[in-house]
DNA sequence: CTGAAAGCGCTAACAC
DNA sequence: GTGTTAGCGCTTTCAG
């Protein structure tokens, strides 16, 4: 009862024992109702309950990790730059995470550069996860770090990583697929395609959408252009691409680049959709109010890190039974007016 | 060395009596090796690093934490929406953070209501942090959670919190003046606003520093209107305000909510910014490619995450010293086509 | 400058 | 159903 402050942490936090005490039981019975295990009777699970809110009492997470090894968290290499796709991203993992019980820990990279990525994977595991996410991963190079836990690459195939790497798509590729489709449908007869950095999967899988829905019909391939995902980069590629009049239609991997790509055309005298129709690729609800409001495809970003998620902690929590590969999340096509039939069709 | 795999965690990694002997010192010795003490020699702390890289020693954080009392970790409250802003906001965090050598625990709110806040709190609490920030905090309501670490109310005022709360700005009022100013400067005889969620001190800020700006001048304020930081809500709002030949001039809490605004005017057939200009919030680079390129003071994320997680460490780790106030952010106004002098002005 | 002993608060294994 | 015992791997205190 007259017991001082801890050595570190605040004065006379109420530990386990102080909980039992008052409850009446041991240690190792608080110890069970507070983790839900089966086997404790509803009576002094109740009276447990009552002692620990009395006192305010809150389990020691560092004390507990270290006894059961685990540290019921959970890390996710994130990118840092403040776009509306990676934000999602980010923003639907947390919530995966915290519905799935753990607790989330966060290390950004400036550019998700394999070195980069190293590096964050290595401080996650300095710090102490049980697995970790790798949100955006890019194609070149190895991640150099030996990990012994699960780790998540959401939209990389399964290929890329170590032991006891699992994957999940968020069907960029679907949804390229069906961007290019929905031009084609148009009555476009190619369509063209700004990519964003071909290092990121998630670029390649646009790119791969976007090649199989042309190739599906038998249509002439134009080359890509690269942009960085940017405004700015779109714009330079706009300026490139209006100087071509075979151009009537683009599929763009991002909105902003979308955004910046329109810029362009329409300085250059080639009206959107008119002229040129241009789809878009995350879905920002802010660009239905721009001129031209802008198609696009809408990211499923729960979905996908749900999905992800079911992965993650199924490979950390039951790692030797086996876990049907996931579904692929749902196409979404946000129709607007910046795309329309080709300015010599008969429409 | 015939060590079997510890009870929870992966086989046989090594501890720190592995670089102990390695190296032929105690485990006192190497703790203070890693942990920058002074008072080794420097033979001895070469030994221990390279016996510690030799075995690829990693050092127990739960164990740290158990034994120190501090997790060297802090948490933050951020909110679960994927806009520039706030995207642009956690990042920064996110770099102040490992830059002051902590990691970060993120917990996302739906909205910032003080109930999850008070949430949010309570499970960085729970996870064991030894400091939190509040990135957005409400106006509205008290959070009623008992906190025993110091918090960092980021643009809020001193007043809310508890003990042991740091608050550092991040300059709204000032940019919001600026603003206003630009637009005073233009030649309008007054500026309008549209408002974020007065139940933000983000908001409220702003509109004091647009109150501030009319009144240097002595200038009639009109009412402001209060939007959600949607463009949609933006869109709604330029509705009401198309209507009124008073309005010649806008300051928007927001670049979405601007976007929402130009769209609505445009359609009314109010011309921006020949008509009305319109100066948006927050600095996304995106909107320099939009019709017409929008006006904007560029929020300083970087400065103000930093300066406040200078606060909230020293807070952490001085307890008792004190420490000067922050100073004020730099102001940034990005002037692009969407401001210009008034239709009647003599230009 | 370095080491020995003690213990942080919890959970795992096993006994009852 | 419940209690006992023994650590998890580190830092702290204090002694040299």
């Amino acid at each position: 009862m007259t017991r001082v402050a801890g050595r570190g942490g605040s004065p006379s936090a109420p530990r386990s024992a102080d909980v039992a005490q008052l409850a009446g039981v041991s240690r190792k019975t608080v110890s069970r109702v507070l983790n839900n295990e089966p086997y404790v009777s509803d009576d002094v699970r109740r009276r447990v309950i009552e002692a620990a809110e009395k006192l305010g009492y809150r389990l020691n997470n560092a004390a507990r990790a270290l006894a059961s090894g685990r540290t019921r968290s959970i890390g996710v290499v994130a990118l840092g730059t403040a776009g509306y796709g990676t934000a999602s991203l980010l923003v639907a993992i947390e919530k995966a995470v915290r519905d799935s019980g753990y607790a989330l820990r966060v290390v950004n990279t400036l550019d998700g550069e394999p070195d980069d990525i190293a590096r964050a994977v290595d401080s996650l595991l300095d710090q102490g996860v049980d697995g970790i996410i790798v949100s955006e991963p890019v194609i070149e190079g190895e991640v150099s770090v030996r990990v012994d836990v699960p780790v998540l690459f959401l939209g990389a195939p399964p290929a890329f990583g170590g032991p006891r790497a699992v994957t999940a798509s968020v069907g960029a590729d679907l949804l390229a697929r069906a961007a290019t489709d929905h031009l084609l449908d148009l009555g476009h007869q190619t369509v063209h395609h700004l990519a964003g950095p071909l290092r990121w999967y998630a670029a390649r899988d646009r790119v791969e959408g976007w090649r199989a829905a042309l190739a599906a019909r038998g249509r002439h391939q134009p080359p890509l252009v690269e942009g960085d995902w940017s405004a700015d980069s779109g714009y330079q590629a706009g300026r490139k691409l209006a100087a071509d009049p075979e151009v009537t239609a683009v599929f763009v991997s991002g909105d902003d680049m979308a955004i910046g790509l329109i810029h362009a055309l329409t300085e250059a005298g080639r009206r959107v959709p008119h002229d040129v129709s241009v789809i878009g690729f995350d879905g920002n609800p802010v660009f239905a109010h721009v001129t031209p409001p802008l198609t696009t495809v809408r990211q499923p970003f729960d979905a996908a890190a749900r999905e992800g998620l079911r992965l993650l902690v199924h490979a950390i929590e039951k790692p030797d039974t086996h876990m049907p590969p996931a579904s692929d999340p749902p196409v979404e096509l946000v129709v607007r007016a910046s795309t329309a039939p080709p300015p010599s069709s008969p429409s």
